[in-house]
Parts: structure tokens; sequence; C-alpha cells
RNA sequence: GGGAGCUUAGCUCAGUUGGGAGAGCAACUGCCCUACAAGCAGUGGGUCACAGGUUCGAGCCCUGUAGCUCCCACCA
């Protein structure tokens, strides 16, 4: 006996833990099947999941049960991403309210803190994905710092190292003063704020003249080893060649005459400063300029600052401005507003710095990278984000991958302290290949994140081997992402996968939006908007927060998050519990026979007619990953079409005496149910997974039952239609009693005008039930049905209801006059058409068809108003 | 500076080969009818941002305009 209400804590862990007892989510490779692939973006360990993720995973589910069922060797890969940068950050302010720090705990003790951190957040992670009903393979779990990870890791380093497509070098570099890490490109967010433009007076060296020199970080004049000017730029093209002296310093600096200098821009004349501006640093490079650094790691300056040496830069900004000023050099201060990056993790401002780092050649990589897209061999969805991705490639810069982090994976480099020698190998080296000396120290650094998140289409199934997964499993079929990661993970897989595989890695990668919160607002910490997951499954259950987060979203685009969605969502839970239970009350321990043995009536037809069409554009919605399409589908089929007609039809033959008839819906109701909760299975499957043991005749879960294939011979066409004629009537009685205000319970008399005496007659009762009829008689013309009656017009005919003195014969003739009215626009609209030579000659014959039909059909409706009218 | 997305019912949003505008929530009316009041039946509500164009036909395709959002690049 299914429980009263819908309670889906009573059996969402159960089920899962059955499910994963069982084995139900183990991809092992099967020759006889067609693999199927999807790679789990790893989630970062630094926190919990949010609804992004809870999105993110369900769609994931939803494609991967689906393959299952239909019968792919469907492999889920779950795993956690280590996360560099981002989980330093987090043990660093963890340890710093201990009163520690990184370094007073040391390299080794501070990591044994980080893997701790791992731990616990890994199982936090691992269990909310349970509670989503994840259905990966968590024999597979892999961690991006696990062995088979780092090998992988160190097999592409080296390879890549040996090819010189990862070089040591010293350039501009995002450097991040709070983490004191370098960072990539990508790590950084630009914003705009408001600042200012200093002018500042660089005196000619030996000329009563100067330079006025526009900067937004004077600070950084220390560095400052020349001004430029336009080479075109009369104001100033004498000067070029001649020495100006750096304020302060009083130190002399050549003016050299460069493009980079705008003379529409500022004043003309730009201070260069190589080590702290990209800019500059080109400029630097083509005038062969010294690079001074003039800050520290930390954002402090350094003894080349003079006086202002240890200061923090902005401290020293003010108190060198405050100087300028003092001696006469600043002309004015205009307020500027720039775009100023920050660093992704912790939102301080980034210094771009002149270091030495490790970078990843990146033209060689990205060309092919590219031709894989545009060839489609790799398809994004929407097609849209495909732009996004071309556009990064082809001006994507070389990647600097090292940071100055411990958490992470080190750099597989040794340095031989005897010789120099730079040594890169796939095994830890005890002694120079080259002088043989024994000390040798590796590296300090570790890789960026993404570095090992590129690999993870083949690292997780055994690379550098030559394994049997791999040859299985790779390439993956689709990776699920937000459209925020594409050029941090999406674009560095697809030319990682080319080039250590040979392969891409995935051929679609489905892009979603964000989930934002009721007010269209990023879900983030510091709104303190953020929900989270396991509270919403805790109070309606985890089908009811993944059927809204799929519910009415459109491929790529943001959603919102809303507690009333998941309410409704949860009430389609309750509905589909509610229909199943009367459902099975009805063939609880009976044997159901197969629809095929049965005889069906109309309403039998058109239901299954219905599940057909909606098998059908379930199956296509999903295969285009429009699971939005898909949830109204089902939500409709289940709820109007199911629910609201065919339970309701079916009461009066279950209740009824006519066992031979009574056997047919139990037929009916069962194989709809079960095929509906098939069909609703990857979607809601705790919920589908329940249900579907209570049916008599099943064995064991859903989730290994095949999912539903469209059948035409299920569709009935010509029955289904018929009955459609039907609701019709139905509908019409159910609408005039409500307009009269005639109470629901009072039964009423039909007298039905008709050729289709047949098809309403078997139907009788439906009609009686549904519409609150008490009998039918069928008439030839209107006067027999009395005086004081509602007339309805209907496809298959005139309904007449004789109300008594609820009928106001005014009022009757106004509403028939309406419809009159409609029915005539109606007959306009299709006959414009269809007089116009343009649609009757260029549009397709079906549709012309169709619109002769209704022109037809309601040409006649309007004979029988009008007649009808002329008896009142 | 370049690019993308959005603008449809009071609210949140669907609407994918161009062929009579939809859902959920909210509102209104009436119903506890043995699956479900987390429900049932019925009703109202939209010049589909604006202006052009293509087409027999445009919410959908093209051009332009406005507003909002986002991404990339960047001005020292």
């Amino acid at each position: 006996m299914m429980e009263k209400t819908y309670n889906p804590k009573q059996f969402e862990d159960k089920l899962y833990k059955e499910w994963e007892e069982q084995g139900c989510f183990k991809a092992v490779r099967d020759d006889k099947k067609v693999p199927f692939t999807v790679m789990m973006p790893p989630p970062n360990i630094t926190g919990q999941l949010h609804m992004g993720h809870a999105m993110d995973e369900t769609l994931q589910d939803v494609i991967v049960r689906f393959k299952r069922m239909q019968g792919y060797c469907a492999l889920w890969l779950p795993g956690t991403d280590h996360a560099s940068i981002a989980t330093e950050v987090k043990v660093v302010e963890q340890i710093k309210a201990e009163g520690l720090s990184k370094e007073s705990l040391g390299r080794e003790a501070f990591l044994e803190r980080v893997w701790q951190w791992k731990d616990k957040y890994n199982a936090r992670i691992v269990n909310q994905l349970k509670k989503l009903g994840s259905s990966c393979d968590w024999s597979r779990l892999t961690f991006t710092m696990d062995e088979k990870c780092s090998k992988a890791v160190r097999e592409v380093f080296v390879n890549l190292y040996n090819k010189k497509l990862i070089y040591r070098g010293s350039r501009i570099i995002n450097w991040c003063p709070c983490c004191k890490t370098a960072l990539s490109d990508a790590e950084v967010n630009y914003s705009e704020e408001d600042g200012f433009f200093w002018h500042i007076k660089y005196p000619v060296e030996g000329e009563d003249a100067f330079l006025e020199v526009a900067t937004t970080r004077p600070e950084t004049m220390f560095g400052d080893t020349a001004v430029a000017v336009n080479p075109a730029d009369g104001r100033y093209k004498r000067f070029i060649g001649k020495n100006v002296l750096l304020p302060v310093l009083n130190k002399p600096i050549p003016v050299v005459g460069d493009e980079h200098a705008d003379m529409q821009f500022g004043t003309g004349c730009v201070k260069i400063t190589p080590a702290h501006d990209p800019n500059d640093f080109e400029v630097g490079l083509r005038h062969n300029l010294p690079v001074v650094r003039v800050m520290n790691d930390d954002g402090t300056m350094n003894e080349l600052a003079g006086e202002y040496c240890g200061l923090d830069r902005y401290d020293c900004r003010e108190r060198l401005v405050e100087k300028l000023k003092q001696e006469n050099l600043l002309v004015k201060v205009r307020p500027h507003v720039h775009n100023v990056g920050h660093c992704y993790r912790c939102g301080a401002t980034v210094e771009p710095i002149v270091s030495k780092q490790w970078f990843v050649k990146m033209e060689k990589l990205a060309r092919p990278a590219i031709d894989a897209v545009i060839d489609k061999k790799v398809t994004f969805v929407p097609e849209r984000f495909a732009k996004i991705y071309y556009n990064w490639m082809e001006n994507v810069k070389d990647w600097c991958i090292s940071r100055q982090l411990w958490w992470g994976h080190r750099i597989p480099v040794w340095y031989c302290q005897d010789c120099g020698k730079e040594i890169c190998a796939k095994v830890d080296p005890n002694i120079c290949p080259v002088c043989g000396g024994k000390s040798l120290s590796q590296d300090e650094d570790v890789l960026d994140t993404w570095f090992s998140s590129a690999l993870w289409p083949f690292s997780t199934l055994g690379f550098p081997e030559d394994t049997s997964d791999l040859e299985y499993f790779y390439p993956g079929d689709v990776l699920v992402t937000g459209y925020d990661i594409i050029f941090f993970w999406v674009a560095r897989m697809i030319f990682s996968g080319l080039e250590h595989m040979r392969k891409v890695p995935f051929r679609d990668v489905l892009i979603h939006g964000l989930v934002r919160d009721e007010k269209g607002r990023k879900m983030s910490k510091s709104l303190g908007n953020g929900v989270d997951p396991l509270e919403v499954i805790e109070k309606y259950g985890a089908d009811s927060l993944r059927f809204s987060l799929l519910q009415g979203v459109a491929p790529g685009n943001d959603t919102r998050y809303s507690d009333a969605k998941v309410e409704a969502c949860a009430n389609f839970m309750n509905k589909i519990w509610n229909a199943s239970r009367f459902v099975i009350s009805n063939v609880e321990g009976k044997t159901v026979k197969p629809i095929s043995e049965v005889k069906l009536s109309h309403a039998d037809k058109w239901i299954i007619s219905r599940l057909q069409s909606a098998i059908r554009d379930v199956t296509l919605a999903l295969n285009k990953f429009e699971f939005g399409i898909a949830c109204q589908t089902m939500y409709d089929f289940m709820w109007s079409d199911f629910c609201d007609w065919y339970i309701e039809l079916v009461k009066p033959v279950l209740y009824g005496g006519d066992e031979v008839k009574r056997a047919a819906a139990e037929s009916v109701l069962t194989f709809v149910l079960q095929n509906a909760l098939k069909l609703l299975h990857p979607f809601i499957p705790f919920v589908t997974d329940e249900i579907y043991r209570y049916i008599p005749g099943t064995n064991g879960t859903v989730m290994t039952q095949e999912f539903p294939r469209y059948n035409s011979k299920l569709t009935y066409k010509k029955d289904a239609q018929a009955f459609g004629g039907i609701t019709e009537i139905i509908k019409a009685v159910r609408a005039a009693k409500t307009e009269l205000d005639c109470p629901p319970s009072r039964k009423v008399s039909l007298y039905i005008v008709t050729e289709s005496k047949r098809l309403i007659s078997a139907n009788q009762e439906s009609i009686l039930k549904l519409a609150g009829a008490k009998e039918i008689n069928f008439i030839t013309e209107a006067g027999e049905a009395g005086e004081k009656v509602v007339t309805k017009v209907v496809s298959l005919g005139t309904l007449y209801m004789p109300m008594g003195d609820l009928v106001d014969l005014e009022k009757e003739k106004i509403r028939l006059e309406g419809e009159l009215e409609k029915v005539t626009a109606e007959i306009r609209r299709a006959d414009g058409k269809l007089n116009n030579q343009g649609f009757v000659s260029k549009a397709p014959k079906k549709l012309i068809d169709e619109e002769r039909a209704k022109l037809d059909k309601y040409i006649e409706m309007r004979q029988k108003i009008v007649n009808q009218l002329k008896t009142l």
C-alpha cells in the first residue's frame, strides 16, 4: 500500500542506497553496448555545492539516466578538484583564525592541513551529490590530486616541455599581492573604478623645459625607464633622444619615440614602466629599456623606491603625490574612471609585474582547437557559445601556469645546485644527468589548477597508460558546464585532448546559464543570497528541486531560483503520487493484461495516443538538450491528459459493473502509468522509482528499464481525434453550467442534434459523469429540447440544455450573439486566407486543406447558431 | 572599442525548421464529486520593446533604434 501523501523523505535516501548497492551506477566496459561518457566537472573542494552545481549535476544526471535507459553503457565519472589557489586561500584563512600562518607552519604541515580540509569537504560534496540523486559511478570517484591525475600531469608537462611548448621566462604577469602568486589572464576580473589622472612634470635634462606625463599609478614612477612620445607628434618630436629627469629620484631616463603613445590621449607623453605594465613591457623590448621592478610580492615598495621603501603601494602613492605637489611637479589631478584588475579568488587589485614564471606556448595548440570546433568535431550547444570560444582562442596569449602556492601539483622541474642544469622529468631525479651532482632542488611552485583540469577527460580514465577504459570511454560524449568557465576549462580541455590524445575530448559542449536569486541577482556569499540545495531538498525533496531547475529553462539562459517554483514542482510530485496511488489501488494484487489483449475504448485509445506523442516529444527534446520543453511536455501529459481527463473518464468504468470494460481500463491505466514513470524517471528519479515498484508485474527498479519508444501503431489517429469531439462536448456543458451559475451538483439533461450518434452513445457514460448530466437525448431539431434552453455549438453537433428558471432568454441571446461574432470572425479569417492567391498558390497543401476544413466547420457552426437565434 | 543575450499576461518565464499567442504563480467565480483542497471546474488578462524591410503569411528571418544584463579587449 502506498502512503497517503507524497513524502520524499521516506524513500529518497533508501532508494539511493539501493541503487548504489545494486551497482546501478557502475559503468563497466561492455562491447555489446555503445558507450556514453559524461565527465562531471569536478566541483572545487573549497566548500559545498550551490544551486548552480545543483543545476549542472541535474542536467548531467538527466542525460545519463536517459542514455542508460536507452541501452547505452553510460559512464558518468564523478570527481572533485583540488582548486589550488581557492583552497589555499580558504585554508590560510582558517589557520589565520588560529593565529597561525602558512610560513609558521611550513610547507609540509600546511599541506597536511589542506588534506584534512580536502577530506572534509570532499565527503560533504559527495554526500550532496548523492542527495541530489546523481547516478554517477562512485567506484571511479577521482580527485584531481590523486595518483593517476598526478601521473597524467607529469606526463603532459614533460611532453610539452620536451616539445618546447612549455618554457620558463620573465614576463609581465598578473600578480596578486594578497595571495602572493602569479595568475593567468583568465583569473583576473576587471571592473571600472573611479581613480585619478595625475599630471606630473618630468624636467628635460639640461633644458628649462619639461614633459607633462599623465598617469593613474604614480607610485610605479620609480620603475620608469623612459618617457614615450609619438614620433609623429609635432609637440614633442624634438625631445626624442634627449633625457628627462625622473622626479624625486632625479634619475635621467630617455625620451623615446613609439607608436604606443597616443597623441589624442592624455598629454601625449607616456611614462614607460616595463616592469609594471604589459604595454610598457612591449615598448621596453622595442627600445631595449631596462626593466626595473619597484614592488615586492606583497604589494609594498622595494628599496628602489627610495624613501618609500617598505610602504604599501597605496600609501606610497599618497605620499609621493604629496611630495610632487610640494616640489611643484604636480600639474593637475583629474578624476578618471579606469578598469582595474582583481584577483578572482581574493578580490585584491592585481599588479602587473615582471616575473619569472612557467608558460605554455599557445600558438601551436590553439589552431587545431579552433579547427576542431569549425569542423564540428566539437559542437557547442547553444551554438552561439562557439563564438565566445573562437574569440578567446584566436587571441589567446601564452598561459602562465606557475603559481607561488603550496597546494597543487608541484612543477616537475629540478635545478642542479652544482651545474645549474634544469631537469624536467617524469620521475623524480636523484642525480644531475649532466654533472652527476646530488644536490637537486625542485622548483618551489605549483601548477595552475586548470592545468590538471584540462586533462580531466582522459586522466580519469588512466592516461598515460593505454587502458581499456580509455579506449572504450574516450572521447566523451557531452560535457555540461556553465558559460563562466569556457575559457578556464572547456578551451583548455579541447586543446589538451587534441595534443595528448589526438582526439577531441567530447562531441557536445552543453552550456547552461547561471542560477540567480529571486530578484535576478547572482547568488554570492557576499550578498548572502545563496540558497543551499540541501535545505531545499530537506524541505521539498530532491525531485522537486531537480524539476524546478529544469522547467521553463531555455538552453544557455540564466534562470531564477524561487521557493514558489519549487513548491509548484512539489505539487506536481504530489499529483503524480496521488494519481499513481489511484491507479495502484485499483490494480493492486491483480494480473493486468497487456493492452494488446483488451478491447480499447475511445478514451483508452486517446490517452495511449497522447502518451505516444509525449514519448516522441520528450525523446526529441532530450536529444536536443531541450530540458524545458521536455518538462513541459511531461507536465501537461501527466497533469492535464492523464489526471484531469483520463482518470476521471475511467472512474465510471471502474466503478461500473462491466468486468470486461473494467479489465481494459486497468490495463490501460497500468500501461500508461508505467510508461509515464519511465519517461519521467531521468528527471525525477526518486518518486518514479518508488511508485514503479508498487505496480503489479514490475520487478525492481525503473532505472534499469528500457526508455519508452514511440510506437506509431499506438497512435490510433482516427479514434483519438474522434474522442476530441467528446471532450469538447463535456467542456461545453461545464462552461454552460458555470455561465448560468448552475451548481455543478445539479445534473442537467442534454439534447443533441448530431450526425455522430454512435460515437456519442459509445461515450455516453463519460459525458454524463464528467459533464454532470443525467441523460442524453438525441433529437433532430431544436424545438424538441423545450423553450428555456441554453445552446452550445460544438464540432459534433448542437447541444441543448433545458435549465428552467436559470435560463434568461435575453442573456442567452446576447451570449449566442457573442458566439456568432466569434465564429464569424473565424470565418472571415479563414476565408480571407483561402481567397488570398498567394496563400493558395504558395502555402503547403496540408495547411490549405486544414484551413478549408476549418472554414467548413465554422460555416456549419455559424448556421447552427443562426438557427438557434431564430428560435429565441 | 568589439561581441553576446534579454525586452511576450500583474509576476517568473516557455515558445527551434515562419502557418490561428502558452505555462506556472497571482486575480475572479463556483465546488470537500471515495487519487490529490498541495485539489477540481470555469473566467478574465498580451498592437509579443519600438520603427522599417523580406514574405501569401513574422513573436520567430533581415536592418535600424531604445532600455537592461553579461563577456572580451583596453586608454598610459
